[in-house]
RNA sequence: CGCGGGGUAGAGCAGCCUGGUAGCUCGUUGGGCUCAUAACCCGAAGGUCGUUGGUUCAAAUCCGGCCCCCGCAACCA
């Protein structure tokens, strides 16, 4: 029976459209699994979403979309991406997936009911407008960081993962099995910065959002994300805490798991103490990858430098992005794309190195012998051992690579197989063979070495370029022999000297495998894709405001109730009142709203009203209106008039009525 | 003295653990070849290996001081 191996990627949060940065761990992810299905495993290959928070509820509302199509539609232009890039997984779960969601609950129970998890008090910064808890660092100067009013100190209550209990076995099992956590460096990090310190007790629950898990005996309370999207390891693969299914019997411990080094604290504290509190087995390894920067930042939608891997694949191929980003990716630092790096490593790489020598070869094969592939039969030793063993330690060096995870490791040794090969043409040099017709024997061996040594790098390329690799072999071993060759097995790259199928032959009209890129063109057409993509967006936002503004119209025809009792109107007193330099119409109040402080509001009636007249009035004020800035005067609200030709005619309240009064 | 990573030719990196004349890819430049996608092959130029002390017959490599860059708050691969 074949040995299992259990591959994930972190599921990516499902807020925006995954960058090429994201598309990098998938692509990753899939060469090893590619891999190690060559070698005879029996793979399985999870991804999928992280589908629940905050975020995504504050993201769907502003679209005007539920969360859950916000979501569908994400999780949607994700996978077809990773369709796009090639990407082999087996399964895919989202944090919304039904049992998903059930397990979670149960796992939750089962941990409440142990005692690992316990209820107790968030404390922090509370911004109310916002709804939203800050930390002391985010809090600064006591004001919130998203809309920069004041907030307080508030608790509310939450439930937490007792990772103090699990302290010391965490220890423990970092020391007892140092290959858990690659690189070593990234453990040390971790080990140094949070574990020695002393590991805190997680909130795992949210009281301030709708958006994910709810927890069934304490509703209100929804499971934060570290108890939902970190389980999909598990649950994807059925997990349950009663009948875990066959599969993960199976599967469970997984064999490697890859993930951002950002997120790592996470795996490497947080997801081996669930696992402990569930009585599981610890995952084999943990990969914490580099990031792919932008040049030498970070890639961030606000610095406007996001590369997405389904452009990139229209310029350059798919395979193109995923050898770029394979090679390019250092094992410990992070690695860096620019277009301009781009197109040399490919030109470099794959067209010259690569797509010519296959070009070359099936070319000679074609002129020299019809294009059956010939047997090999004068031996020049020195030469043609040199290249064999190049070869040979090739596939070794390679192997090894990717085993340690050096996966750009792994491209730089292919490539030094193929640039030796480039050289034999030239140490051979086979048009000088093909002239004499006493050589023939030699021009055989030499075009058999040569398009030996192509099926060998054809088989290490192809968990990184697979649809090339595949490609290659139709070239050199052409699609109408009886048999033709596939790529099956890694270890059939192991040994030089294949033996072809008698009259086996090359294609005979090979296409270049990598068309070259002039580099001047291709600035060309970024140029251009970049206007029309500006003027698209341009376009968006104009239809965008036009759409706004019919919703609106729309909604103002007729209204419900609860429309209607969004607008908080309240009673406030003018303090004070002067004009706003600069504005004919503008007036600046001071009110006292019931609060005890102030509130300042800027208003358009100064045409109709002096100062003077207002002072000491009572008028109806919208208090939960988004704070503006009109002629630079921040307004905090909005006092009701109404309008009588050119004039406006503001709705006095009776001296009955106390400032903060509601209004219904 | 918070923790960790890094500072090696114009660019990107390897070498450092296990000291012994500094290497790879790209770029620049001279040449060769013509099977091939103006590609391929060979040669050359270009580095006081951040700085400064020490250990040693010998240090990019080991040890100490100093300087500079990056990551380490939430969200983010």
């Amino acid at each position: 029976m074949k040995e299992k191996y259990y591959i994930t990627t972190a599921i990516p949060y499902t807020s925006g459209k995954p960058h090429i940065g994201n598309t990098y761990e998938m692509i990753l992810t899939d060469c090893i699994a590619r891999y190690k299905r060559l070698r005879g495993y029996d793979v399985l290959f999870l991804t999928g979403a992280d589908e629940h928070g905050q975020k995504i509820e504050l993201a769907a509302a502003e679209k005007g979309v539920t969360p859950q199509e916000y979501v569908d539609n994400i999780t949607g232009e994700m996978k077809k991406i990773w369709e796009k890039m090639n990407i082999s997984y087996d399964r895919f779960i989202r944090t919304t997936d039904d049992y998903h969601v059930k397990a979670v609950q149960k796992i939750f129970k089962k941990l409440y009911d142990k005692g690992d998890i316990y209820k107790g008090e968030y404390e922090g910064w509370y911004c109310t407008p916002c709804e939203s808890f800050w930390t002391d660092t985010q809090a600064k100067d006591c004001k919130c960081p998203d809309c920069g009013r004041d907030v307080t100190r508030a608790k509310e209550s939450a439930y937490f993962l007792k990772l103090s209990k699990y302290q010391k076995q965490l220890e423990d099992y970092l020391e007892a099995n140092p290959d858990f956590v690659v690189p070593e460096a990234r453990k040390k990090e971790m080990i140094n910065n949070f574990i020695k310190p002393g590991v805190q007790d997680l909130c795992v629950s949210r009281s301030t959002f709708k958006w994910g898990v709810p927890i069934e005996f304490d509703p209100g309370h929804v499971i934060y994300v570290w108890m939902d999207a970190l389980i999909n390891y598990i649950t994807a693969i059925g997990y349950d805490v009663d009948e875990p299914s066959d599969l993960y019997k199976k599967n469970w411990p997984a064999d490697l798991q890859i993930i951002g080094k950002d997120i790592l604290r996470f795996h490497t504290i947080y997801w081996p103490v669930i696992l402990m509190a569930l009585g599981e087995p610890m995952p084999k390894k943990i990969l914490g990858h580099p990031w792919l920067l932008s040049g030498m930042d970070k890639m961030s939608k606000s610095r406007g430098n996001v590369m997405y891997a389904d452009y990139l694949s229209d310029l350059i191929g798919t395979d193109g992005v995923r050898y770029y980003t394979l090679a390019e990716m250092p094992f410990l630092n992070d690695g860096s794309i620019t277009y301009e790096m781009l197109v040399n490593k490919f030109n470099a790489d794959l067209v010259n190195t690569l797509g010519n020598l296959v070009n070359r070869t099936v070319a000679m094969v074609n002129k020299y012998f019809g294009g059956t592939i010939p047997a090999p039969a004068e031996i020049d030793a020195e030469l043609d051992n040199d290249l064999i063993s190049t070869v040979e330690n090739g596939y070794k060096k390679v192997t090894e690579a990717i085993e340690t995870l050096h996966i750009a490791d792994a491209t730089d040794e292919i490539m030094a197989v193929l640039r030796r090969l480039n050289k034999y043409v030239d140490e051979t040099a086979p048009w000088v063979l093909g002239k004499d017709e006493t050589k023939k024997d030699r021009l055989s061996t030499v075009l058999y070495n040569l398009v030996e040594g192509i099926r060998i790098c054809a088989i290490m390329l192809s968990p990184f370029i697979p649809t090339a690799a595949d490609t290659i072999m139709t070239q050199i071993c052409s699609a109408d022999n009886k048999t033709q060759l596939k790529i099956e097995n890694w270890t059939d790259a192991e040994k030089f000297g294949y033996k072809y199928e008698d009259g086996a032959k090359v294609t005979a009209t090979p296409t270049p495998l990598f068309m070259r890129i002039d580099e001047k063109e291709f600035n060309a057409r970024l140029e251009a894709d970049r206007i029309a993509a500006e003027k698209a967006a341009a376009k968006e936002e104009k239809s965008k405001a036009k759409a706004e503004e019919k919703k609106e119209e729309a909604e103002a025809s007729e209204i419900t109730i609860d429309d209607f009792m969004k607008v908080k109107l309240i009673c406030a007193k003018v303090l004070e009142c002067e004009p706003v330099p600069k504005s004919d119409k503008l007036l600046c109040l001071q009110l006292d709203d019931g609060s005890g402080t102030p509130r300042q509001v800027v208003s358009g009636i100064a045409l109709s009203y002096k100062p003077e007249d207002l002072i000491g009035k009572k008028v109806t004020l919208v208090s939960n209106l988004k704070p503006v800035k009109l002629r630079g005067v921040e307004s905090f609200g909005m006092i009701l008039a109404a309008s009588a030709g050119d004039k406006v005619i503001v709705t006095f309240l009776d001296d009955e009525v106390a400032p903060g009064a509601e209004i219904r």
